[in-house]
DNA sequence: CGTTTGATGCTCT
DNA sequence: GAGCATCAAACGG
């Protein structure tokens, strides 16, 4: 009962996941934070997306249900972490940008010694999975089951009046399509 | 300040 | 073998 409703807001497209869990709780082994940066991918349409070219060993989990962690490691020393969305099949995911730390450990400040200031623990990709303490072993966890590892716990939206919506970051296709969202007063977001 | 570049390894062609 | 949904240090003005 405590997981339907997570799930059913989770299966939309990306583009509406990503906005709306702005303001909800990610938690990770060492800790936790806010979502204050998104990016929605996928959908048949969207070249920038690792589904474009259909289902891969790595990309599978883009193809299953809603509400599943999919990890990545990119340029072979960070990791990314997307929250699956849309329908089985649709290849769909919204990959969190930046974080505001909430529950803030020494495994946290462990994991990211170059971070003077608490906002600059995880206001980036790779930055927030560092600090979270989240890798490939991660990968297809149930975001919206509360025993797992790695969880979403969804918030009250932020307000759009809040929200600024932008272009995607570190793309070399699809540069016009207007698929990051951020809160615009939060200090934490990756860029502005 | 701003811009450029090196690090480092997995994934798919 | 090329190309990354990045980060931080090293530049230059």
């Amino acid at each position: 009962m405590a997981n339907v409703r997570p799930v059913s807001e989770l299966a939309e497209h990306s583009t509406d996941v990503a906005q709306r869990i702005l303001g909800s709780i990610l938690h990770g082994p060492h800790g936790s934070g806010r979502i204050v940066e998104t990016e929605a991918y996928g959908g048949a349409e969207d070249p920038a997306s690792h589904a474009a070219r259909g289902l891969t060993p790595r990309t599978e989990p883009m193809f299953g249900p809603a509400g599943v962690l999919y990890v990545y490691l990119i340029y072979g020393m960070h990791h990314c972490a997307n929250v699956v969305t849309g329908a089985s099949g649709d290849g769909q995911a919204v990959l969190i940008r930046a974080i505001e730390p909430v529950t803030i450990t020494d495994k946290m400040r462990e994991a990211r010694p170059k971070a003077r200031r608490d906002v600059d623990l995880a206001n980036g990709p790779g930055k927030l999975c560092a600090a979270l303490g989240i890798d490939r072993r991660h990968d297809r966890l149930d975001l919206t089951n509360n025993e797992s590892m790695v969880r979403l716990d969804l918030r009250t939206p932020v307000a759009a009046s809040h929200v600024v919506q932008t272009t995607r970051i570190g793309l070399s296709v699809a540069q016009d399509t207007p698929w990051r969202w951020y809160v615009s007063d939060s200090p934490a977001v990756s860029r502005k």
